[in-house]
RNA sequence: GGCGACGUGGCCGAGUGGUUUAGGCAGGGGCCUGCAAAGCCCCGUACGUGGGUUCGAUUCCCACCGUCGCCUCCA
C-alpha cells in the first residue's frame, strides 16, 4: 500500500482512502491569464505520476483539477489588451491544453471552472455568514481566521506567529491581517454576480473548497498542489471548510519548487521559464524524466543543460525499444497479468513507487533493467531480453514515460544512399561505404549497421 | 523576528550507521565492428566545516559556515 508525505503532519503515512478501490483527488490548477511556465509543467507532471501510479495499482482514480477563469489578473490583462476576460481566459486556457498533451498529462476527469460554480460560492459565503464566523466590510466578505480552530495547520505555525510576521495592510476594516477575502465587492467595469451580501466575484479561496465538494464529496482523499499553495491557498481553504463543519481534504501533498540558476524560478527570468517554450525547444518526455529524476517534494533545478542531459537520457529508452521491436504498452498502463515480465522487478518498483513515491530509484531501476535486456539481447538470449525490455517498458510507462520507436518514411534519395551503402558494403568497397555514411550523416541522419544493413534514424 | 529545506564524485541527482554498487549525462580504457554507431564490461574512489555519540558516521546529535524558501499574488 501506499506511503505518501502528509503535508499537515509532516510525515509519510499510508494512504488510506475513503471508499476502498478508489481514490477521489483534487488538483490545483492553473489560473488562465499567461502562458504555463515550468512550475506548472512540474506540478502537473508529479501529480500524473501519481495518478498514473495509483491506477497502475489497479484503484478507480477521480481526478479533477479547476481552472480560474476569474481573478484580478485576468481583469488586469483584459483592461490592458481591451478585451473581454472570457476572451483572455479562452486564448491561455488552450495554451495549457497544448502543453499539457505534449507532456502528455493525462486530461482530468473533471475540470471545473470558476465562473460555473459561483452560486454555490455565494451559497457557501452566505452559510459563512450565518455561523457568524465571516463578516461583512464595505468592500467584500472576509473569514475571520481568528475563529477557525487549527488555522495556521498547514503553514506549520501557530495563528500568532503567523500574525507575527503577517504585513500590516492600511485595511482598517479586516479584523485580522490574515483574514481574507470571501466576496469581493463590484468595481466598475469588471464581472460580477448578485449576492445577498452585495453585487461582487468570489474570492481566490473560495472556488476550490466548493468545487472540490460538490465534485467530490467530503472527506475526498487528496488535495495537493505547488508548495507555494501550501499557504495561504490551501490553509484558507481549509479554514472554510472547518468553519463550515465539513470535513475536507483527508491528506494533503504539495510539490516542491522548480530553481533556475539556483534561485526559485520567476518569471522575471527569461525564456526558459515558460513551458511553451520549452516543449517548443525539446522533446516534451524531457522534461518528465526530469521531473522523476528527482523526489516530488526536493527542488529541481532545470537549465538547458539539465534539459539535454535528460533527453539524451531518453535515447537508452528508446533504444531497448527499437532493439528489441517492442511497443512502449498503452497508456495508462495497469498492471495485470505478469506473464512475459519480470516479477521480481516489478515488486521491487511496486515497493519503490509505494515508499512515497521514489521515483528517482524507480527510474533508477528502469535503466538497469534496460542495461540487463542489452546484456541479455548480447548473448543471444532473446527471451530473457524480451522480458526485461517489455518489464523495464512497461515500468516507464507506469510513470507516463513512453518509448518511441521512430517510422519516419525515408525519401527516395536517402533509399538509394542506403541501397548503394549496402552495395558498397557487401562488395567491401569500404571507403565508398564510408562516403556514402558520411552523405546520409550530413542529411542528418544517425546512421547504424545491423544485421539486416544500414539503418538510419534522425 | 517566526517556521522550514538543503549543502554528495566533472555536471545533474538518489541513498545508507560498517560488508559490492544508486542511476543518467560527460570523460578514460577494453570487448564488439572493415571502420564507426548502438550495446556490453571496467575505471575515477564523493559525501560543507568543527566538535560529540559510537567499536565504527557521509548517514545520529550540537555548533558554525554557506545556499535557498515560506510567513504577501504565485504551481
Amino acid at each position: 500500500m501506499l506511503q505518501l508525505h502528509d503535508t499537515l503532519t509532516g510525515e509519510v503515512a499510508e494512504f488510506k482512502l475513503r471508499d476502498p478501490g478508489k481514490v477521489s483527488m483534487y488538483i490545483c490548477g492553473p489560473t488562465v491569464y499567461d502562458l504555463p511556465h515550468l512550475g506548472h509543467g512540474r506540478f502537473t507532471l508529479v501529480f500524473d505520476v501519481l495518478r498514473r501510479y495509483l491506477i497502475f495499482s489497479g484503484l478507480a482514480v477521480t481526478y479533477v483539477s479547476n481552472i480560474t477563469d476569474i481573478d484580478d489578473k485576468i481583469i488586469q490583462r483584459a483592461a490592458a489588451e481591451s478585451r473581454s476576460e472570457a476572451a483572455v481566459c479562452e486564448e491561455y486556457e488552450a495554451k495549457w491544453w497544448e502543453a499539457m498533451d505534449a507532456l502528455g498529462v493525462m486530461r482530468p476527469d473533471a475540470t471545473p471552472h470558476a465562473t460555473a460554480f459561483v452560486d454555490d460560492m455565494v451559497a457557501m459565503i452566505s452559510q459563512l455568514l450565518e455561523r457568524g464566523v465571516a463578516y461583512q466590510t464595505s468592500d467584500g466578505v472576509y473569514l475571520d481566521v481568528g475563529q477557525v480552530e487549527g488555522y495556521g495547520a498547514l503553514a506549520g505555525q501557530p495563528l500568532a506567529s503567523l500574525k507575527a510576521g503577517a504585513r500590516i495592510e492600511e485595511h482598517d476594516e479586516k479584523r485580522s491581517p490574515l483574514d481574507f477575502a470571501l466576496w469581493k465587492a463590484a468595481k466598475p467595469g469588471e464581472p460580477s454576480w448578485a449576492a445577498p451580501f452585495g453585487e461582487g466575484r468570489p474570492g481566490w479561496h473560495t472556488e476550490c473548497v466548493v468545487m472540490s465538494l460538490d465534485l467530490l464529496g467530503e472527506g475526498f482523499d487528496l488535495h495537493g498542489g505547488g508548495l507555494d499553495l501550501k499557504f495561504p491557498h490551501h490553509e484558507n481553504e481549509r479554514a472554510q471548510a472547518v468553519a463550515l463543519g465539513r470535513p475536507f481534504a483527508a491528506h494533503w501533498a504539495h510539490n516542491g519548487w522548480v530553481m533556475v540558476e539556483g534561485e526559485k524560478m520567476s518569471k522575471s527570468l527569461g525564456n526558459f521559464t515558460s513551458l511553451t517554450d520549452l516543449l517548443e525547444k525539446s522533446d516534451g518526455r524531457a522534461y518528465r524524466l526530469l521531473v522523476l529524476r528527482s523526489h516530488y517534494r526536493a527542488p529541481i533545478e532545470v537549465t538547458p543543460d539539465t534539459i539535454i542531459d535528460a533527453e539524451r537520457g531518453l535515447e537508452r529508452l528508446d533504444g531497448i525499444a527499437r532493439r528489441l521491436s517492442l511497443k512502449s504498452p498503452v497508456m495508462p498502463v495497469v498492471l495485470g497479468d505478469r506473464a512475459g515480465l519480470d516479477g521480481e522487478v516489478i515488486d521491487r518498483f511496486v515497493s519503490l513507487m509505494d515508499n512515497d513515491l521514489q521515483t528517482p530509484q524507480a527510474l533508477g531501476l528502469v535503466f538497469d533493467t534496460i542495461s540487463r535486456a542489452n546484456s541479455a539481447a548480447d548473448a543471444q538470449d532473446l527471451d530473457g531480453a524480451a522480458r526485461l525490455g517489455a518489464t523495464a517498458l512497461l515500468l516507464a510507462g507506469a510513470m507516463g514515460l513512453e518509448a518511441r520507436v521512430e517510422t519516419s518514411s525515408l525519401d527516395a534519395e536517402t533509399q538509394a544512399l542506403i541501397v548503394a551503402r549496402d552495395e558498397a558494403r557487401a562488395a567491401k568497397d569500404f571507403a565508398q561505404a564510408d562516403a556514402l555514411r558520411d552523405a546520409l550523416i550530413s542529411r542528418g541522419w544517425v546512421v547504424e549497421d545491423t544485421a539486416s544493413g544500414t539503418a538510419v534514424r534522425r
